[in-house]
DNA sequence: TACATTATGGCATATAATGGCAAAAGATAG
DNA sequence: CTATCTTTTGCCATTATATGCCATAATGTA
């Protein structure tokens, strides 16, 4: 599973390097390294692309007659992207969901066990900068009955 | 199966650009790159000609008693057209699909698993743009199920 | 310290998207 | 039935973007 967090640099192309040990993961596991990279809240998420499928498999059986689901497979799916990893261990990020999650040039990369998360550093160190110990602290009550 | 969404223009004589990532994955799963287009909400859903012809299939075993329901599969199937691919990657829409849809210039195409739907920018933006991730968040529960 | 791997910048090339034009096909009116 | 107009289609040209590859810097490892 995917563990741990990396700062890295994107290229002025958009291309961003995935930290070794998450590629390490995908070759393992997955023995494939195509990431499907989509938005979320204020941040990407890249699902290797086996995973992806998976969640694929079952929406396609929902029936189109639930408006509400419909849009929400529209929102999931729309924003979805295959993103390959080159050569060099880098993803393209397309521009729109750079734009979307604010993605300048620093990134921060977010190993979250089935994906990944990718955030601008900026909103990063928002969100998950001074606060984080304290929720964490907060909420460990609920961590603990999963054996923490 | 088709996911991501793009934003294209229309020429002015009706082509509109299939994304190349779209147009691969007809060249891999389908090893055809026709689309049946049809009209269905405020917007125009394009289906493999492969896709579709299931679709036909299940269809034709309805039974013709039920009024509503036959109205439905004409409308559906009035409307339908054979859009082929052509050299540069371009579908014809026609006339009458394009003004169903309201499409002029600005075009949005989505995947949406085993058909890809084509919406004016502007009802797009109308129907899709800011509210979507919260609606997406509303019915996350449903989703949550899938696995999510 | 030498070597391997990782991250990243820079460039050249390939591919994608799309505008423009003209020939071909189809529709319409006289 | 033919002349004219409109729509469809093929093809070329241009631009922007994506991709592949090499070089180098940084980091980790034997």
């Amino acid at each position: 599973m995917f563990r741990g967090r990396y700062e890295h640099t994107m290229t002025k192309t958009g291309r961003v390097s995935i930290p070794s040990k998450f590629r390490e993961v995908c070759r393992k596991k997955y023995s494939d390294e195509t990431f499907v990279i989509t938005n979320f809240d204020r941040y990407l998420i890249a699902y290797p692309i086996r995973e992806w499928n998976e969640l694929e498999k079952k929406l396609s059986k929902i029936s189109i007659t639930d408006n509400k689901v419909t849009s929400s497979i529209r929102y999931l799916m729309g924003n979805a992207v295959d993103c390959p990893v080159d050569n060099q261990g880098r993803v393209l990020i397309p521009q729109s969901l750079r734009s979307y999650a604010a993605i300048e040039t620093e990134v921060v990369l977010v190993g979250m066990l089935k994906k990944i998360e990718i955030w601008s550093k900026e909103i990063w160190e928002k969100e998950n900068g001074s606060g984080a110990f304290e929720t964490f602290i907060q909420s460990r009550e609920v961590l603990a009955g999963y054996g923490l």
